[in-house]
DNA sequence: CGGGATCCGTAAAGATACTG
DNA sequence: CAGTATCTTTACGGATCCCG
């Protein structure tokens, strides 16, 4: 969020920080891959080019009509595509498009800092629930 | 069975990929990095401690009900610290705890995504919403 | 000053049933 | 097979009033 290149520590100069038009926008993408399945199919489309009926498989507790909402909403930002095959019967596949792959490669050490700091968050939770019972 | 069809792109070990199961916290983080307010709160904080009604002025059209709903779930999730110094009138700062630091150094890189391919997220929306009118 | 509590309107989630 | 349509439910977010 801030773009200053360079040093990883503590303390962050201002300045050189994101206006709060780019935080919309910033938020818009992470509301996007944050909502409750995106990453799920954003992972599995990772594989390869997947069927709509394969993917709702492979998801796993998903209905179809959250899959197709989720499906129409990353083909609209460009993270997905869609290729219709006109046989009997129809088949769609759904694939990542470059900018879905470059998204989850920048998304993945969120990935790595949730999974390192789990411990932390669950402990903040239960210290936080405990305190004012 | 996981990710990673290689492409033009870095290096994503397998190891380091995500469980379905795991995708559920991830999801969590995202969903509360995502929301309307949090990335706003944690950069403005990344500036440095802050009082309430500094940070609702800083924010910009945030209502005080919802900053303070912010703040409490960034506060459970040990993202921000909050200390209270009674005086007359009370004093309450808000803070980045060392992991909220780390989050916002691990969501950074989104951001750059987001800045280097706004163009390319708002063609795509422009061309889907055009193409089924 | 820094909230808590309550109410309300909207928008998104989700299941189910139906269709080309 | 791959959706759309319809309906119900839930969560989000804003406004307002109140309190220590």
């Amino acid at each position: 969020m801030n773009v200053r290149a360079g040093g990883q520590d503590g303390e962050i100069p201002d300045e050189n920080l994101l206006d709060h038009d780019d935080c919309a926008l910033v938020r818009g993408v992470l509301a996007r891959a944050g909502d409750k399945w995106s990453i799920l199919v954003l992972r599995i489309l990772g594989d390869g080019p997947t069927r709509f009926n394969a993917l709702q498989r492979a998801v796993g507790g998903i209905s179809q009509r959250m899959l197709t909402v989720t499906l129409r909403h990353l083909e609209r930002d460009g993270l997905v595509s869609r290729e219709v095959t006109p046989s009997k019967p129809p088949r769609v596949d759904y694939a990542l498009t470059s900018l879905g792959q470059s998204l989850r490669e920048v998304t993945e050490p969120i990935g790595q800092w949730a999974l390192a700091n789990r411990g932390e968050i669950e402990g903040a939770r239960i210290r936080y629930d405990a305190a004012d019972l």
